[in-house]
DNA sequence: CAGTTATTTTGAATGATTCAAAAAAGCGCT
DNA sequence: AGCGCTTTTTTGAATCATTCAAAATAACTG
C-alpha cells in the first residue's frame, strides 16, 4: 500500500507535510516533534513546526504512529505500531531502544490485583545503561579503585 | 523515627515547609506539586509554590518520596517508596491506583532481549477504566443499544 | 471548476518546571 | 545566647514543549 493510500484509509487528506512525515518516520527510531520537523524541512522547506505537530497528532489519533513519553524528554514518535512493545532508556546518554514484550505471555497485562480497574494497556519503560555507557561506567569505577 | 530525624538522616535541614510536606504526603495518594502546595499552605500559610518544588526535588533526590509521571499530567509524588510498585491510570477520570508488582517474580525486569542494556528499573503504567468509569461506560453502551 | 471542509500558516498563549539573586533561617561552635 | 557559614526560602522572571485561534490555502466531491 502506498503512503497516499494509507492516509486515505485513515480518512486523512493527502498533503505534502503528511507524506514527508510518513517518509521521515519510515525508518525505525524515536523522534521528537522537533526532530521530525528538522527532517521534514529538509525535503519540504517552508513547512512549519506547527504543521508537524498537527500531523503527528492526527497520525497518533489514527494510529499511524505511536507516541511515547519518557521522563524529562519531549514526546517521541515512532512508526512501529500495533504490537505494544516496550522501551529502555539509557540513564547515561538518553538512548532509546525497543524491547519486545517480556517473556512471551504478556505478564505485564496481568497484575495480581488491579483494584477494580479494567485494564486496556500496559506501558512499560525500562531504565538502565546502554552498552556504551555501561562500559564507560566500568572504566570509570576501575580507574577510581 | 520522627520526621525531623528522617530529614536529618537524609542530610537535610529540618524546616517548616519540609515537615509540612512530609505530613501532607504521609497519607497514601499521588499528588501534584500544586496539590501538595495547596495542602501545605493550609497549615503553613505564606509558603511559596517554589519552596514546595524545592522540597519535592530534595525529597525525590533523597528518596523520601517517589515521583511518578503520567501522560498528560504534571508530575505526581507519593510517600510509598522502595518497593517499585506500579500504577493504573483511569482513562476516564484520571484516577490513579497502586498496583503491586505483577505475578510475584518481577517478570517486568526480565525482558526477552534488552539490546545490550544493563537494566536497573522498570516503570510500568497500566491504563484502563476504574470501577466507576467502567460501570458508567456499561450503562452508556446499554442505553445506546 | 466551484463549493465545501480539512489543513497549514502565523502569531500568540498556556502551564509546568526551572533559574537566579537576595533575604531568611538552620546548624555547629564557642 | 551569639557568630559565621551554609542551606533553604522567597520573589520574580525565564524556559520549553505543547496548545489555541484566526486567516489563508489547499484537498476532495460532484
Ligand atoms: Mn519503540
Ligand atoms: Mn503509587
Ligand atoms: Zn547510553
Ligand atoms: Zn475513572
Amino acid at each position: 500500500m502506498t503512503d497516499s493510500e494509507r492516509l486515505q484509509q485513515a480518512g486523512l487528506r493527502v498533503t505534502a507535510p503528511r507524506l514527508a512525515t510518513l517518509e521521515v518516520l519510515r525508518e525505525p527510531g524515536h523522534l521528537t516533534a522537533e526532530e521530525v520537523y528538522q527532517r521534514v524541512a529538509e525535503t519540504l522547506p517552508g513547512t512549519s513546526l506547527q504543521a508537524v505537530y498537527n500531523v503527528l497528532a492526527a497520525f497518533t489519533e489514527a494510529e499511524l504512529v505511536r507516541r511515547v513519553e519518557f521522563p524529562g524528554s519531549p514526546w517521541r514518535y515512532e512508526s512501529r505500531v500495533g504490537d505494544n512493545h516496550h522501551h529502555v532508556v539509557c540513564s547515561g546518554c538518553g538512548a532509546v531502544a525497543d524491547i519486545d514484550c517480556v517473556v512471551g505471555h504478556a505478564p505485564c497485562l496481568t497484575p495480581s490485583d488491579a483494584s477494580g480497574f479494567v485494564l486496556t494497556r500496559a506501558e512499560v519503560t525500562f531504565e538502565g545503561l546502554c552498552a556504551a555507557c555501561a562500559a564507560a561506567a566500568d572504566r570509570e569505577s576501575l580507574a577510581s579503585a
